[in-house]
DNA sequence: GTTAGGG
DNA sequence: CCCTAAC
């Protein structure tokens, strides 16, 4: 209690398209789900424990149906209704970048701390200083609720991720800190993107446990349309992937924190079988890579003897995902590890309820902002960054993100989450907002009875690990790589709505900043550089997909919610409104909907980013599910008046009588919409969702309905035989 | 190409 | 909304 640690990762940075469908629930479960062992099951519950958080599952209330409101008025119905005139009726149909980003990655470390005492940010460069990195490191150390120092050196350069890692001696103490990693962004990036804007505002605090990215992203029109096409300008940004080039995108990073409270644990039992920790990026089991070492950490500690044997191998791994497909499976709360891989994919009923919100480690939200304006092309972009802090001006074409990490131990997989909900408004801004990312998948295996202080650590370490690399930024849209990077925003068709739903980031380890293996070597337990690690040192391989989710009315269009690509819409079906959801409760949902692209079982494959069929495929694949359009009331009311007249089974006589105009209504639609329509009218009015249907239509659906079920069963007396 | 249902 | 089996 004494302490609390959280860490929270924060990305920013990326978009992908929403994708209402990741969370379909048809989707397969990946197949490379380990099965947790017993053993690994306790290390879960012990990290579950630690993690505690709140939960923000939502409750479902309790359908209550009544059925025997579809009797009522049956005859009268068909009187009446049924006899009543056409009417004509035509249902109404509703209507319905580049910047610099900054990538900030926050590093908390957590050693096997000594609870009594005060906790002590540290910052570790050793090693970094050799590295040449693209990006400014910024450290940052708070103090979560033990006050923990903050490092003088705020900001250190040339420093990518690996000043994160903690050295053997700082295992010893409760460290926290905070690294903002700033990928400083091509200064043409400015021409492109007039303006960035952080939608840090749009996330509540309401999760603790989430990471959160918050990336607005503006577009100026003006001057984009000033811009010469083709020109230089706008290549830096959104490099390619496969560039050795430092990626134009800056992320602002977010924190990461971390908390457990559990440090108070014993250390003395945790000691003894801190020797092993391995840490290891995703594989398969037998190819696992990880370096098994005595952790430096755990130096400290070492026992005499070492309980070794047993392990807990843990995967923390987010595997790539695919975007396409999310397995709607939804594993146990409990099997965090496991869970975690498919997780990402699942299905919304699944995923949203338990994924995020249950488990939650109650990280405290914070918010990174980092609103530097200048980047250099060559140097490393500075920023200045806040936490907590609710706005960012940027003035200069520069992009503010607001990014949380969290770590969600109950899933024992750290992830990030991106959300981007674009807005497009009527100045021709682009607005993006990435809500969060998944780190690729990680293994650990530790062993049993090491300390949730050494877990907690071996987690981090792998995860700075991973990050230490470096990420780049690569944009999908359609399911092809944007390579061009002087194209504008409007030229590749990025401002429009329906680009943006194909619109794609994807976070990709940076192959050319390989160097941190070594330093990242001794203090930590991490592969050598001749590992396998598969963060590091694989530049091709696409890392993390992040779906976007796109939302209208980011400011002021609140009604219309459009899924993008990938990510699961939020889950009021009809529910326009998406900001409020976004924050609250649906903060959860739509972290759940995140995509991640699965590159495979393989974690440590090398898959070129344009390689030839993953990719793509799962972009088609996203970008085929059309876009979500709740029906209108007017709509309601004209399939009800359709279906009144013709009866249900006649779906193609409904769309061709009611929604012949409408062409994105299909018959198939209709079918789907009245289903819902009847379930609606039976469920209780607290637990309906979206714009709310006029009692008068749903009663109506209901007569129809009862009195064309009976219509059926007259023709099909054999049937009711059976009843 | 439509329907009907499950997801 | 998607997907598919069954017509």
């Amino acid at each position: 209690m004494v302490a609390q640690k959280r860490i929270g990762y924060g990305f920013v940075g990326c978009q992908v398209p929403t994708k209402p469908r990741a969370a379909r629930s048809t989707r397969k479960r990946d197949t490379f789900q380990t099965r947790v062992e017993h053993n690994q099951m306790c290390a879960i519950d012990l990290l579950a424990t630690v993690a505690s958080g709140t939960l923000l599952q939502e409750k479902q209330n309790p359908i209550t149906s009544s059925d025997e409101t579809m009797k009522k008025d049956q005859r009268g119905f068909v009187k009446e209704e049924v006899q009543d005139g056409n009417k004509p009726f035509k249902a109404e149909l509703p209507d319905e970048a580049s910047c610099e980003r900054r990538l900030q990655q926050g590093f908390v470390k957590e050693g096997c701390v000594d609870t009594n005492k005060p906790l002590k940010a540290e910052l570790s460069d050793d090693g970094s200083s050799d590295r040449k990195c693209i990006s400014t490191l910024s450290l940052q150390e708070y103090d979560l609720n033990s006050g923990l120092k903050e490092s003088p050196h705020s900001e250190i350069e040339g420093c990518s991720c690996i000043a994160s890692i903690l050295t053997s001696s700082s295992l010893s103490e409760r460290l926290v800190t905070d690294t903002l990693l700033d990928v400083k962004s091509h200064s043409e990036m400015k021409n492109i993107t007039s303006k960035v804007e952080l939608g840090s505002s749009g996330f509540p605090d309401c999760s603790d446990c989430n990471v959160d990215v918050d990336v607005s992203i503006v577009k100026d029109e003006l001057r984009k349309s000033e811009m010469p096409i083709g020109t230089e300008t706008g290549t830096s940004c959104f490099k390619d992937p496969i560039d050795d080039k430092p990626p134009a995108l800056v992320v602002s990073g977010g924190n990461a924190k971390l908390s457990g409270r559990d440090d108070s644990i014993p250390r003395s039992s945790l000691l003894k079988g801190c020797d092993n920790v391995t840490v290891v990026s995703r594989d398969d089991d037998e190819n696992k890579s990880g370096c098994a070492h005595p952790s430096s950490k755990t130096k400290a500690f070492r026992p005499k003897t070492c309980i070794g044997d047993q392990r807990i191998r843990k995967r923390l791994a987010s595997k790539y995902r695919r975007v396409a497909r999310e397995s709607k499976h939804d594993t146990l709360s409990n099997n965090v590890l496991d869970r975690n891989f498919n997780t990402v994919y699942n299905g919304r009923k699944n995923s949203y309820s338990h994924q995020i919100s249950q488990m939650n480690i109650p990280f405290k939200k914070r918010k990174i902002f980092d609103c530097s304006s200048t980047s250099n092309s060559n140097g490393n972009i500075r920023s200045g960054r806040t936490y907590y802090s609710t706005k960012n001006d940027i003035n200069q074409g520069v992009s503010c993100s607001s990014s949380r990490m969290r770590k969600d131990l109950g899933k024992s997989s750290l992830e990030a989450y991106h959300h981007r909900s674009a807005l497009q408004s009527r100045d021709s801004h682009v607005k993006l907002r990435i809500k969060s990312f998944r780190v690729p998948e990680l293994f650990i295996e530790i062993p049993e009875t090491a300390t949730v202080a050494s877990l907690k650590k071996a987690v981090m370490d792998a995860v700075t690990t991973l990050l230490r690399g470096g990420l780049r930024v690569g944009m999908i849209l359609h399911g092809k790589k944007l390579r061009d990077d002087s194209k504008t925003l409007l030229q590749t068709g990025i401002s429009h709505d329906d680009e943006l739903d194909a619109l794609g980031f994807t976070l990709e380890p940076n192959a050319s900043q390989s160097l941190p293996i070594t330093c990242v070597k001794d203090s930590l337990n991490v592969p050598s550089g001749d590992m396998p690690l598969s963060l590091i040192g694989h530049s091709s391989s696409p890392a993390v997909v992040f779906p976007i989710q796109r939302v209208q009315g980011f400011s002021n269009t609140d009604h219309q919610v459009t899924t993008l690509g990938n990510i699961v819409e939020s889950d009021n079906d009809s529910a326009p409104s998406p900001i409020n959801t976004l924050g609250g409760k649906k903060l959860s949902d739509s972290k759940e909907l995140v995509t991640i692209p699965e590159m495979g079982s393989e974690g440590l494959d090398i898959l070129p980013v344009n390689q030839s069929h993953q990719k793509p495929k799962r972009t088609e694949i996203s970008q085929r599910r059309r876009i979500r359009r709740p029906f209108s009331v007017a709509e309601v009311e004209a399939l009800v008046e359709a279906v009144e007249r013709l009866g249900t089974g006649r779906w193609r006589d409904v769309k061709l009588r009611a929604f012949d105009d409408a062409k994105h209504r299909t018959y198939v639609d209709l079918k789907d919409k009245w289903k819902t329509l009847v379930h609606t009218a039976r469920i209780s009015p607290q637990q309906r969702r979206g714009e709310p249907v006029p009692q008068e239509l749903l009663d109506r659906v209901l007569t129809a309905h009862a009195y064309w079920s009976q219509q059926q069963l007259k023709h099909h007396p054999e049937t009711c035989l059976l009843l």
